[in-house]
Formats: structure tokens, C-alpha cells, sequence
DNA sequence: CTGAAAGCGCTAACAT
DNA sequence: ATGTTAGCGCTTTCAG
């Protein structure tokens, strides 16, 4: 049996206006009726079609989330940060992963160009000019996690991976003297990966350091990444004392090099690396790595969205999150 | 400005009827109707809202997903394998975690209920009473993923854990001839422990093991629960030649407690685990262990909810999908 | 504090 | 093949 507003209305004498101001927030309905079409609508198990109510409201208390491909742990943190905080401001979330590049685009612009969410979260590895257009066009405020510096005049949260990456090999060399710092990159074109290359270098020119062009692989931020950078940063004549490995990911790979090998992690190679994953609190020796906080990006973008949304404030804003370094025993710290 | 329907219909010279089958499938326009007035749609920009067709058509093409709390590579998995099926389908997902018990009922009332989602795929750790009589209530089709025996008549997808544990402890007895089989278990109130836990009495009942209380231990599917369990384990007179560790989470703190004692796995004794997880392939020695399909019972759970959706089918229906034995080295095997 | 009525933007009979 | 029109279920002026 189809129980909608005109029902409840009907069975408790009131009107339709009446019985929807008891669900709207502060309208005013006397208390004594207020409950009577409570007590109605719960004997009829009366719930307000949430459709109906965004068509008529212009809005869904929706919130749209594109992702890249999802998978692994960041993914989860950042969607957990997400559902946290929206669920917190009773708002629902649709999540939807660039299986594609065309599903990207679509998604986006079913986000951003019709009324099924009320603003969008966007992470994607590359923001070109097509992006650019689709939003620029959309009426939906929209807030970026993590993006580059293609876009201006954007809402960006991101994380300061560049001084993460310094302050890491700034921890190298000032207290261990490390003189021959080697780095295993992540993907060329990955704006994080850049960041933590740009960190290294300036590390290691503010404090006299030269660069070594043979201790600099490249890298892909996986597994494999990190056994093969590691395997053939030694086949140099110039042997690092210390590897710089620009995510946690490659370091477990580092790690299993290291052991096949035979070479000994500090002792005879100190190793560091970047994200401090939920794995890297199993490497033995415990890894010395950058904490990122993925879970706050995620929580803080949603909370910023709805700040918009309400405020209608169109600014561009970019908030940086900061890094923390966690010191293991894989750099030579000793434990304590 | 506003682009509706009606706007694209005054532009075009045809009614929004005319308007609406060119975006509706399979209706019937002239080709060359259709082909002006998705030009003029085009120039104005125009999408159809979501909202309003939704309402219109009494479906809203996004399904419903509630999870337990969101973490892990598991849900990452589920969530996953539901957003890759749902892409492929043209739907969209909402998902929600239950932060808490209140939380989770709402949120099921709310799906279930009103007519924000067109189905919803539920896992819940315990579906009690409260969550039979909402279910019975509403009329949309829901299927759950890994529930126990306490629901009848529902649409289950769940995994064979107890297959994958009697298979696992059985290959420890027939390939190793262990004789002395430890366990250490899942929380008690797990459906999955519990059916782990099965399979493992099993399996050492039909091959005529007796069952030997010391060398049973409960865990908690956390690392500190296996390492622990290991710990305690070794405590009694009685010593296990191979534990049956029941996921690989508590595993991992296995490997841990067996390294800070200088027990050496499989030499002193022999480790299995369950579940697969990513991180697994980096334990050294590799553990054997039992791979669970988790992202196929996402998609599985998707594809058959839009079946009951279109076909309209009510009839309950259970899924146990198979597991798989991955043999490392950690239960005695050589490397090959 | 409550009611009447005009939408919100689209779909789906029913006509033509 | 296309147009007319009555909803879909709720919100929100505007009156009273």
C-alpha cells in the first residue's frame, strides 16, 4: 500500500503543508499536532520520499566522490575519511572509480551538469583542459583532492609531499651524515612523485650535498619498483650509503632485494621511505618513513565542500596538509 | 540559466514528449527529429535531471550498499568488485558504513524504505530481529553478502570458509603428516571465525585427530591476536608441530612473535593462515593460506540484485562461493 | 499556526 | 511519429 504525504495528511485532519512542516527542521507547527502526525505517520510507517524532496528543493544531501581506479590502502583511507564526515553532516555519498578515462569524463559531467549530487569531490591523476571545461560550465561546487597545479583558481587539498620528502632526507644527513644519498623515484607524471623528487633535491643542495646522477632510479611505486631500483642501484661503481624510496610500496620491495641479496638494512644501507602504509609497521627493521594524513584529506574535503555549499563562497582555496616523519630503525636510528 | 526539458522543446519546435523519447531508449523518433533536437540540447547544454526522472519513473538507478565499518583490504575489495559490476551496469552507488549500530539502522531504513536507491546489497556482522522486521516492511529487493544462518528465505552471497578451512587443515595432515594441529581462532561471535573453526574440527575428527584443548586458542583477526595466540601457544607442555592461524592478519603477528622467539616456521613449526590478503605475499617464508574471492562476491551480489530487480523474482536463493589453497612454504612445502 | 495551490523537471498514457 | 496532459511526492509562497 503506497503511503505518501497526502495519506498521512488525510488520516490526521491536517494538510499536506502541515504534515511536511513537521519533517522540515525549525518550521513552525504547534507541538500537540506535531506529535499527532507523528503518531500517524508511524502507524502508517510513513517516510518522506527523499526524491520527491530534492526535486522540490533542488538539492539530495548527496555528495559525488570520483576517484581514480580504486584500490589499495589509500583509497580506503581517503573513502573512509569521506563516509566519516558525511555521515557526521547526514549526508550521502555516491562514490564512483575512473574505470576509464571516458567514464571519468562521464561521471563527471553527470555530477557536475545535472542535480544528482550537490557537489563533488575529485581526485584524478591528470586534470586537463576537458576537465577544465566541464566544470567550468557546472553549476556544482566542487573540491579537489590532491590535484596539481594545472587548474587555477581551484578548491585543492593536498598533502605537502615536498616538504615531507625533505624533511626526511634532511633527517639523512643531519643526523646521520650520510654522504651518498640514492633515490628511487615513483612515476614520472605522478604529481606526488614530483613533489617528492623536488624535496629530495633541495635537501640534498641546501646542504652542500652534489647530486649523484647514478644513485637517481626511476621507480613506479610498486612492488616490483622497489626490488628492481634496489637491485640495480648497486650495480654502480658509486654505492649509496643511504636509499631515499619515494613510497613505502617500493621499500617493501627494497626489502625483499635486501634480504635475497644479502645486504643488511642499516648496517649497510640505510633505507627510508614515503606514506608509512599500514604494512610498513610489519618491515623489520622497522621502516623510518613519512606519515601522510590520506584519512583527514578525505574528511576535510567533505567538511570544506559543504562549507561552500552553504556559504555559496566561490574562492579558490588550497589547504596543505602537513606530513609527519616516523622514525624506525631502517635509517640507523636506534630503537629505544 | 535554467535548461529544462521545456526550453529544449520551445527551441526545437517539438513537445518535451518528443524530447524525452530521444533520451528515453528504445521510443520511437524520426532520425532526423532526434538528430535536431540533440543539437539544440547540445548547444544549451542540456542534461536531463537525474532527480525529476527519477521521481517520474519511480526508479532511481543507484543501488544501496552498507557495510560494517570501513577498513581493510576486505571492504576495499567488496566495495571494489561492487563499483566495477555497477559501472558496467549503468548504475550508481551510495555507499554508507555503519559507524555504528544506530547509524547502521537508519541507514538501512532509509534505503529500504524510501526511495533513494533502487536495491541495496547489506553486510552486517549480526542481522538480529530489528533488521528482519525492517527488511520484511520495505519493498525493495535487498541481497546480502557473508550473513549467517539467522535470516531465512533471504538472498545470500556468502564465502566457504568452512570448505577452506577443513581444506587447509587436511592438506597439514595428508601432505605433512602433522599430527599435533594448533588453532587460533576468529572472535566467537564471527560468522566467518566461527565457520573456520568448523572446518578445522572437522577436518582433524575425519582423519582421526584428537582434539586437544591447550593447543586451541582465541584470537580476535587482529595482528596482536596472532601474535599473542603464538605466544601462548608455546606455553603449554603440550606443542603444536602446525597452527591453523585463522586469517592472515593474526599470521602476520605470528611471524612476528616467531621471530622475536627464534622459532623458526616451518622448522619449528608450521603456519597457515586464511584470506589471502595482499600483504601476504611479502611474509617470508610465503605463507599457505586460503585465497577468498572477495571482490567476485561484490560484483556477484550486484549482478544478481539488478536480475531480482528486472525480473522481479522474490525467491530466496544462496551463493557459497568456493575458496582457493595457495601454498607457500610456511606449512613445510619446498619452494618450486 | 495552518491551508490552498503552484510548481520542481520529467515520463507515460492517451490522442491524433 | 508526435503532441497533450496528468501525475510522481514533496516544498513553499501566499493567504488567512
Amino acid at each position: 500500500m503506497k503511503v505518501d504525504i497526502k495519506e498521512v495528511a488525510k488520516r490526521s485532519g491536517y494538510s499536506t503543508a502541515t504534515v511536511s512542516r513537521v519533517y522540515s527542521n525549525g518550521e513552525a507547527v504547534k507541538s500537540s499536532t506535531k506529535q499527532k502526525i507523528l503518531k500517524i505517520a508511524d502507524e502508517l510507517n510513513y517516510i518522506p520520499n527523499p526524491i520527491a524532496r530534492s526535486l522540490s528543493k533542488q538539492s539530495t544531501d548527496t555528495i559525488g566522490v570520483i576517484l581514480p581506479d580504486l584500490f589499495g590502502e589509500f583509497f580506503m583511507d581517503i573513502i573512509h575519511g569521506i563516509d566519516e564526515e558525511a555521515y557526521k553532516q547526514n549526508r550521502f555519498v555516491i562514490v564512483s572509480s575512473s574505470h576509464s578515462k571516458r567514464n571519468f569524463l562521464e561521471t563527471l559531467v553527470e555530477f557536475m551538469g545535472s542535480g544528482r549530487v550537490d557537489g563533488v569531490i575529485l581526485m584524478a591523476s591528470q586534470i586537463d583542459e576537458m576537465v577544465a571545461k566541464i566544470i567550468k560550465k557546472s553549476k556544482r561546487p566542487i573540491v579537489f583532492i590532491n590535484a596539481g597545479d594545472e587548474l587555477k583558481n581551484i578548491v585543492n587539498f593536498k598533502i605537502n609531499n615536498y616538504e615531507g620528502a625533505f624533511g626526511i632526507v634532511e633527517h639523512l644527513i643531519l643526523e646521520h651524515k650520510y654522504k651518498k644519498i640514492g633515490l628511487i623515484k615513483g612515476p614520472d607524471d605522478n604529481y606526488d612523485a614530483i613533489e617528492r623528487t623536488k624535496g629530495y633535491y633541495k635537501a640534498l643542495t641546501i646542504y652542500g650535498h652534489n647530486i649523484i646522477p647514478d644513485l637517481i632510479l626511476p621507480g613506479n611505486f610498486l612492488v616490483e619498483g622497489g626490488y628492481e631500483g634496489f637491485k640495480k642501484i648497486f650495480r654502480h661503481k658509486q654505492r649509496p650509503d643511504a636509499i631515499f624510496i619515494a613510497n613505502d610500496m617500493m621499500a617493501i620491495g627494497a626489502y625483499q632485494a635486501a634480504e635475497e641479496m644479502g645486504v643488511n638494512i642499516p648496517g649497510d644501507v640505510a633505507v627510508v621511505g614515503f606514506d608509512d602504509i599500514y604494512l610498513s609497521q610489519f618491515l623489520i627493521p622497522r621502516i623510518t618513513t613519512v606519515h601522510v594524513p590520506i584519512s583527514d584529506l578525505g574528511s576535510r574535503a567533505v567538511n570544506y565542500l559543504l562549507k561552500i555549499m552553504q556559504s555559496k563562497n566561490n574562492k579558490p582555496y588550497v589547504e596543505i596538509l602537513p606530513t609527519k616523519l616516523v622514525v624506525g630503525e631502517s635509517c640507523g636510528c636506534k630503537k629505544i
